[in-house]
DNA sequence: CGCGTTATTTTGATTAGTCAAAATAAATCT
DNA sequence: AGATTTATTTTGACTAATCAAAATAACGCG
């Protein structure tokens, strides 16, 4: 009756590692200790305990003072725990038909639950899908993922047709702002104006409905260009 | 990115309660410290700790040396535990088609970290099922359990036509067992022969295949008397 | 009734994960 | 360069959950 996963990280090891991963851009650049820790929501303290145990196991690489990053082991196990958090969103929303700005809070906890088995019927259900709900993209089973670049709405040129691709921000609060501003991944628009002073950037979709946003959540908005 | 549980028990605290509660076969036995343990997969003086734990938090009533039974607040809790388990069961083996000899262990993790939210879904996405793939009754979302009494393969009478309603036992050994003979909820056969002093249980589908086992073994299979 | 067997509880340790606060190193600013 | 600010690490302490092994209580039998 007790439990466990495969080969055994227990889930606080999994949201570490993943958070590196996350922290870094998918990139190699040295995650520091400050962002870990907020991003885990624990003292710094905790965050470089944690991060020496975690490179005595070989997950990580810890240059003390300067940052933390993933060792080859170390990123397979976090592309794993990004696999199933975001093959359950993707259940969440299509299957479940739940809402994409809350997903990401139930995902957050069943990613350490769920085992390969019953991830591979979610991902043969859901048609092995290549993004999640908020576009972003699902490593497959061997740790491959998608690490295209984009533009964003803060960074692309005007006035040309462009497609939302993903959004890069989780929180509850952007995701409702952006289903309520129409920004969903998917969706077809332009930026018509962009003012670097202001920090503001105008958004039309078709004639209709223009939208105005900061530079910093314009830059959580990426895009494509379309046809 | 802390993780939480409504009104918080950790998992562990969930797996005694919802232990407690099928020791005590739903009713108001005390369950001795050994078969907790037993169950939990934990030595005795664990067992005894953590149930005194229990026990300050008003959760179980504990009779030093004789045993630990639910409190009300217990019992809710417990079958909370018990109608997620169950349900993910059945979720397991109706849409993603899962064997249902195995899917007792997925749930039995999954159980802690799905939230009420998802739970309602999966529950109307599942048509509000009245019993999990092993017969076993999900108690509804406000605590009510069928209690009905059953009679099993060793206590029913002989030559009468008789629905399986019910697989008491979980272990994939004998759920093998018993998808192997044939003896899934839900199908129909008749007790041909009971021979106590051997401990032997005859069993037949139609006119054709029979199947002989042993007394424990039947007593773990529940049946109702049909038309 | 007393003695041995068996179950339960207690005691002392251990591990994972955490925090508060002090110590230290690096970066930044005169 | 020296002083100040900021980030990181260290130290000491705590909680939840567990085990091994010793102590104790209840049971069951002659
Ligand atoms: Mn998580
Ligand atoms: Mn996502
Ligand atoms: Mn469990
Ligand atoms: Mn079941």
């Amino acid at each position: 009756m007790t439990h466990y996963r495969s080969a055994m990280a227990s889930s606080t090891v999994e949201d570490y590692l993943k958070q590196i991963l996350l922290l870094s851009a998918a990139g190699d650049e040295l995650v520091s200790m400050g962002d870990l820790a907020t991003a885990l929501d624990v003292v710094p303290g905790t965050a470089t305990t944690m991060v020496k145990a975690l490179a005595a196991e070989g997950l990580v690489t810890h240059r003390p003072r300067y940052g933390v990053n993933l060792t080859a082991e170390g990123r397979r196990v976090a592309l794993g725990v990004i696999r199933r958090h975001r093959l359950i969103e993707t259940f969440l929303v299509n299957v479940l038909k739940m809402d994409w700005t809350e997903v990401h809070a139930e995902a957050e906890l069943l990613e350490h639950a769920i085992s390969d088995t019953v991830l591979d019927r979610l991902d043969a259900l859901l048609g092995h899908p290549a993004a999640d709900p908020h576009g972003d993209p699902i490593p497959t089973r061997h740790g491959k993922v998608d690490a295209q670049v984009y533009a964003t709405l803060a960074t692309c040129l005007l006035e040309k047709p462009l497609r939302i691709v993903r959004i890069v921000d989780q929180s509850p609060q952007f995701l409702e702002f952006a289903e309520q501003s129409g920004l969903r991944p998917g969706e077809l628009l332009r930026v018509t104006d962009r003012n670097l002073a202001a920090g503001l950037v105008t958004v039309r979709k078709g004639p209709a409905r223009a939208v105005t946003l900061g530079l910093a959540a314009a830059g959580h908005i990426l895009v494509a260009p379309e046809r």
